[in-house]
DNA sequence: CGTTTGTTGGCACTCTCTGCCACTAATTGA
DNA sequence: TCAATTAGTGGCAGAGAGTGCCAACAAACG
């Protein structure tokens, strides 16, 4: 089977996840509830997810990684802070619109589901190694200095904060402007903490 | 029975299973193995941990509640890098030498035991709520304000570092030197951030 | 001293997750 | 074209993680 097959069977059983976390709450969702609703068998979903929790996993990190390219091409000229402007447009370009609101609605669920926030602080400390790469190579240091560090972390505690709040004024639809708005709060708030470089 | 007696019971578990944890690895260790290890019943074991990576929050708040008792002596009118070079002693006031080394190995372990990653990812998160009460009466703003909650996560994440890189510098022992180093690498990095107040 | 309250341990049970194996489908190679 | 290999799937059994329930026991209280 193809890779992108496996990943679409992954995202998949994903979606059918999160639904039922939603609607029951993550404890009340058995693994075998979960395989049936994706019409796998109980032993392939766990072959797919080791852990239930995980199964929130592929739609985050379509938030993540949307981020994580836009870093990516970020030129040497630029300020962070114009970059972003000019190439995040947070989510939209690499995901449908209800890829959109379901990565919200997890984000949202992750604040009354402890199970789920652990899972999500995983993927952002993730996330975090992934930036801290982008900017050693920016900073001209290793990867491993302090500063490097962080400058990657607050930079991360900045987008968690943002991403919160963006999920929580989202609760009944988003709207292009909240977005916008979204990008505007991280830009200042990393104008504020001198992180743009 | 007393709280303190309580708390003193949960303390012991949590040494015995922390010792196991590094000796053998989280999976390999069961609940059965700790309960007996710390000469209570496997029931008795699970109503004090709910989970078993729990076991590591006891040591694990120590440290936190340290830096937070600081913190909630901040007098105001003093910078918050005068106030923690005056009163943060990293752990060193409220816990025995041992009990350091112990909390210093856990963020070690941290490091390659997934479940106990996520465990003190949630730990810090709840420490970073606490923080930012005390930064939102500093500022005046309601707790819920974003430029709050930045500083709050910015600051934390400041910690989350420092305290990594104290636990990695450390472990082939502690000394008094590589303490103070820590702090002034804390203070240091929140005036790169401009978060002192 | 009897009652109440809280803690403990034992037992049975569900759910999570893993190892193992047999089955099937696709790919490869002669 | 026909094996032989390879990889994914599902079923089954079983260990471990937790939970609910109940009986036993101890401390506090009237």
């Amino acid at each position: 089977m193809s890779d992108e097959q496996r990943q679409r069977q992954r995202v998949d059983i994903s979606r059918h996840a999160v639904r039922l976390f939603s609607e029951q709450g993550v404890a009340a969702t058995s693994g075998e509830q979960i395989a049936h609703a994706a019409g796998v068998s109980e032993r392939t979903f766990w072959r797919y997810f080791p852990q239930k929790e995980a199964c929130v996993e592929p739609l985050l990190t379509k938030m993540v990684d949307a981020f994580c390219a836009v870093l990516l091409d970020w030129p040497a000229e630029l300020e962070l802070i114009d970059h972003l402007r000019e190439a995040y447009s947070p989510l939209l370009d690499s995901a449908s619109d209800e890829d959109i609101e379901a990565v919200l609605a997890v984000v949202r669920l992750t604040h009354h589901e402890p199970a789920l926030r652990a899972a999500y602080l995983m993927l952002r400390e993730r996330a975090e190694d992934a930036l801290a790469d982008v900017l050693a190579q920016r900073m001209g240091r290793p990867v491993v200095t302090i500063d490097v560090r962080v400058r990657a972390a607050a930079m991360s505690s900045v987008l968690k904060v943002a991403t919160d709040d963006i999920a929580r004024a989202s609760a009944e639809g988003i709207t292009r402007d909240a977005l916008d708005a979204h990008r505007e709060q991280i830009a200042g708030a990393l104008r504020g903490l001198s992180l743009s470089l």
